[in-house]
DNA sequence: TACGTATATTCGGATATCCGAATATACGTA
DNA sequence: TACGTATATTCGGATATCCGAATATACGTA
């Protein structure tokens, strides 16, 4: 067998595809990729509950998808590797294409 | 808000990421982008029961991620877009960095 | 039609994930 | 120390996901 190990393919499951597995948790990485925030500021943003933004950001934590700083009282969160973004931007374009092909099919 | 609607995020979600959330998924889409197969030789070359390997490949079917073509008793699967490998790829990259990052950080 | 092989689906039960509500913790300041 | 703001965590309960076991369906052939 020439491709990755089942083992491989956990740990990339339980590092990436994991964080990737809520909307928001997306929705999030992009808010980030726009400019780094702190807690408070992805709330107003994505207009998502503080304890929910916080149980979400811990998960992008352990999966080291975003890496935050504390300033003061504030918890500055950044995007800890900017090609998570262009991975998400391939993933719009096969969804795309692949709604494209279905639409096309029913003609 | 510049970035992608919650809704094309949901969209994204549900067609492209909720089919990455399983590492045996992910096998099978390694295994059917060294060649296309039947279910019987996914079952062999990945030896998971043959119920588990058609209950995945229905997900990845609905994600329209592989096609399904049969032919007589046997149905072939084959990846709908090679591009999900480039994605794999890029993320295996993004994992490999982030655990050099961590266990150099340990020094 | 009767049977064999290939594949798909269904049915629990076990486990994971998500959220709201409540609470805990960390830090700054008076 | 006492209090306010920012953030993190915990605790159910609801829902989703996964799997093994069993069964259903599809197709070919005698």
């Amino acid at each position: 067998m020439s491709f990755p190990s089942i083992d491989e393919l956990r740990l990339l499951h339980d590092n990436i595809c994991r964080a990737l597995g809520d909307p928001k948790r997306i929705q999030m990485l992009y808010a980030l990729e726009e400019q780094p925030r702190n807690v408070s500021a992805l709330t107003d943003a994505l207009d998502i509950p503080q304890p929910t933004v916080s149980r979400h950001l811990a998960i992008l934590r352990q999966c080291s998808l975003v890496t935050a700083e504390r300033d003061g009282q504030m918890v500055t969160y950044r995007l800890a590797d900017p090609r998570i973004i262009e991975v998400l931007g391939s993933m719009r374009m096969i969804l795309r294409d692949s709604l494209e092909r279905q639409t096309s099919a029913l003609e």
